[in-house]
DNA sequence: AAAAAAACAGACAAGTCTGTCTGTTTGTTT
DNA sequence: AAACAAACAGACAGACTTGTCTGTTTTTTT
């Protein structure tokens, strides 16, 4: 395993558990058992990380929500099954969130460049349910609805109103 | 006014301007024109800052919102309104966003003081929906919706998702 | 007016951070 | 084997951070 790659697999877990500002370059390269030197091989700053993480971490969400909804083909099922997916994550990562938006409350508001990453992320995302649910109105709402999930579960640390969300679903899709 | 007084007045406008983190307690007490010892006779600490300012925000966010809403009384137009209160505080603040949530996205998770603060302010906004809408699971509907809208308009530094959470309204409660 | 309390300025400690640089060692290619 | 490239360790600069402490000045209370 190469020293990129070895700071990738390490930034994944650090930036997303711990958050950005949190996380130090000199951490990530102890437990990645990188030299410093050699980080800034490959990386030219630490923002520069950071949007390599956040295509990372892209890649890796959609990939793991694809895999556990692919069975589903009924639309309805399939919506629901997403909300699932959240429980899921939160169970396995222990109620940290969606990293797209913790970030976006960490840079300033004028960083551009990282902020049109987190925007295509969810833009991705808004496309996701457009493509299991025609009405685009409905699709939007849906994307509501699981962004709240998102959030409110990382505040809250419970699954309930995810829960709720698919009992609000059953009857949107009726 | 009192140096505690203009403590926190800065902080209210620093803090979520620019984040927690961010803004560092020079800053503060350059801009508030008061002296660090004094500082440290009113705050123990900047957590003990946090609190005090996320206790203030949740006075004045709720009371500008009382007031923005006041005049309706039909629940269904109350809660329109509500929605174009997060207008009109995106075009006064600039997009950014919620307090309370981007603070819990730079505060470690298990920092619980802080995030039992985060938690009750957004269980009386729960509770200010659940007021105008009786009926629960549609109350925790909106309030799931108008959570997203925050969020998402904070994301993408526009008022769409927000006027399209109105349309979706409009057939919720018509 | 005298005594007590509060606010002042600002140095300082001890730690953090990112990013640069020097020089050595390892690994690969020719 | 010689030459090149990449990764290594780790010191260092420079700038931040929070919080403490000293001593002076201003304000309030008695």
């Amino acid at each position: 395993m190469s020293p990129k790659e070895r700071i990738l697999e390490k930034t994944l877990i650090l930036f997303h558990q711990r958050g950005y500002n949190a996380t130090g370059i000199n951490q990530i390269i102890e437990e990645a058992k990188v030299a410093k030197a050699s980080f800034y091989q490959h990386f030219k700053s630490k923002e520069d990380l950071c949007v390599a993480f956040l295509n990372e971490r892209h890649s890796y969400w959609f990939k793991q929500l694809e895999q556990f909804t692919s069975k589903e083909k009924e639309p309805k099922t399939k919506v629901l099954t997403s909300f699932d997916f959240l429980i899921f994550m939160n169970e396995k990562e222990n109620f940290r969130g969606c990293s797209f938006l913790n970030i976006l409350s960490e840079i300033p508001s004028d960083n551009t460049k990282i902020l049109s990453v987190l925007q295509s992320h969810k833009q991705d995302l808004r496309v996701y349910f457009q493509n299991i649910i025609v009405d685009k109105l409905l699709s939007d709402h849906i994307y509501l609805l699981f962004e709240s999930c998102i959030i409110e579960s990382q505040l809250f640390k419970s699954n309930q109103l995810i829960e709720q969300s698919k009992e609000i679903i059953q009857t949107l899709l009726a």
